[in-house]
DNA sequence: CTGTTAGCGCCTTCAT
DNA sequence: ATGAAGGCGCTAACAG
């Protein structure tokens, strides 16, 4: 039961439309040189056969797939959710499909995602959020793929191109605006320093913040979560209910942020007027607290968005002018801080 | 320069190793019908050569490209983005990879999509979220490529599998929960009524919970929005400045419902006590939000695995005991209604 | 257990 | 402007 569709094929294409199968092909690539007579003679005979290109054959023939692989921590990660939605745009644009995979941060899912989405052939290969190792760039290296990190990079010699913000300048500016609010004990709600893309930098933007204004950093004052709301929660509770408790805190994302705002107000205190919270990404969810949540507002999807375009350049071989590319963020003060500019 | 890495084929592979390609060909697909010392001449040439099949000569040669395609309204859903987490990971888990393809919930896109996806020869194809139309119909019908609907049904005569929850009576019971705490004026924050999967049916739910408690369904209490957090803020600050303000609001999915709670909150009144407040969904939003918000449970994650596991049944052949799955739901009374149990 | 031989459906010179 | 023919890299009978 269930009759096959019996597949039907470019040449049976031909056959009908009475020329050659280089022909159909031709008019299906939209090749110029066809009579338009013949072009309609062809599109008269895959409309009526109901033709529908195969491409795996063509990627085979022609060794492109018009498609990319994105290898991405946790797609259910607001932030990442977002990004994915700028890469997918602009590869819609460029008539891209993206195939997914999330890697959860383990460097041997990334590892063997890479090589997956390699044996697929994908026409080029977006990477997201994780750290680069020897491994990484072995694979890279070893590929004629083009590769570009997003939200992330690569420090080494001949390394990938990128697409990212500066993480401690950034994280810098958002404990500054906590410093000059006038604070002299901040907490810091961060991720594990051996993260090199998140936890490090923005811890190491918070350091140089208060160093760079003769404030000592108070190993007390600093709490490492895992990004998360209730580990923000969590945290945030420890340092309030600490003696010399902190009178503001940076958090380095916002749902950890909003899980200190919530610790503050379930102490029964306020923000801000008790407690300045500053958070780092600008996710919808800081604009749907109370208070609004002040952040570092990231382009995520415009990260996502350049990176892909980067990418379509590298698969074009089209000339590239700049291939490490550093995309501003922008203070968003709300009113989880009392200044309100800088 | 760069100079091309020559690829290298299962031939150069069968040639090193002093075999036919059959015999690579044997051991790469894990075929037992190979002499162990074979087997590892066999791999030690393709450790030695850095060989790495080609998915998409494969894909071609065995008509399957263990790949199947995503049709999803917008990544950037906390809704959808969990269930494409649950999509990925059973993909993962039986060896397929995911493209992904945002509709925007435009019949459009979403039938250039699918075609698009069938055109790169997707084992199977899970579309959600969008109403299923005649056009839709004719494609999926079209294909031997097995089509399961997430998060969606279809109503239609021999329709195509679905997994999704009863909108409906969830409806009822979260309105149920509201009428219960004993609210006369209860009001109502939707979606288009021309939303056939969302907007209808926990409208329909709402009313039904009213008319069978003896309630009048009063239209001047029921407002459409977007489903964004914001349409749900300005419609339920609409309704509390009205005459005859309700004293409970059914939403119908968790970001309008945390719009409501901070409406009601700006308003200067409180949350439950003043306003008793329930949503649909419980995304994370709603436990990152003060108060808690109660919320019908919606098995996210599953819908996608459940899903995406019918499809594999599908892909294989397997028999299918169940094709239209309904999905159990719970109610998550927490801070935003008063009731704790039903 | 291993090798041979056809394709899979299409693109792409190269002729004409 | 069109056709013929040779792959693309691999799988899948079918022999042996």
């Amino acid at each position: 039961m269930g009759k096959r569709k019996e597949t039907i094929t470019i040449y049976d294409v031909a056959r009908e439309a009475g020329v050659s199968m280089a022909t159909v092909s031709r008019v299906v690539n939209g090749n110029p040189n066809v009579k338009p007579v013949t072009r309609k003679k062809v599109l008269d005979a895959i409309e009526r056969m109901g033709y529908r290109p195969n491409a795996v054959a063509r990627g085979l023939a022609s060794k492109k797939t018009t498609t990319v692989g994105v290898v991405i921590p946790d797609i259910s990660y607001a932030f990442f959710a977002e990004l994915t939605r700028g890469i997918e745009d602009i590869a819609k644009m460029y008539h891209y499909n993206i195939i997914l995979c999330n890697s959860d941060l383990k460097k041997e899912k990334e590892l063997q995602l890479t090589e997956a989405l390699l044996e697929k052939q994908v026409d080029g290969l977006l990477f997201l959020g994780g750290k680069v190792t020897d491994e990484h760039r072995e694979i890279f290296n070893g590929t004629d793929v083009p590769v570009v990190l997003a939200a992330t990079r690569d420090e080494a010699k001949n390394a990938r191109p990128f697409v990212t913000i500066d993480q401690v300048k950034a994280a810098k500016e958002a404990t500054d605006v906590l410093i000059r609010e006038g604070h002299e004990r901040i907490g810091f709600l961060g991720g594990p320093l051996t993260d090199p893309l998140i936890g490090y930098p923005r811890y190491q933007g918070y350091r140089e913040a208060l160093e760079e204004n003769g404030m000592s950093l108070d190993e007390d004052r600093v709490r490492l979560g895992n990004y998360r709301y209730h580990s923000g929660y969590d945290a945030a509770r420890e340092l309030l209910e600490s003696e010399q408790a902190p009178t503001a805190i940076f958090a380095v994302n916002d749902e950890m942020a909003v899980g200190a705002i919530h610790a503050v107000q379930d102490l029964g205190k306020r923000v801000p007027e008790d407690v300045s919270i500053i958070g780092f990404d600008n996710i919808p969810l800081a604009s749907q607290v109370r208070p609004l949540l002040s952040t570092v507002a990231v382009p995520m999807y415009d990260i996502g968005a350049v990176a892909m375009r980067l990418l379509t350049k590298y698969m074009n071989e089209e000339t590239i002018e700049e291939d490490q590319v550093v995309l501003p963020y922008r203070l968003e003060l709300r009113d989880s801080t009392r200044l309100k500019e800088i």
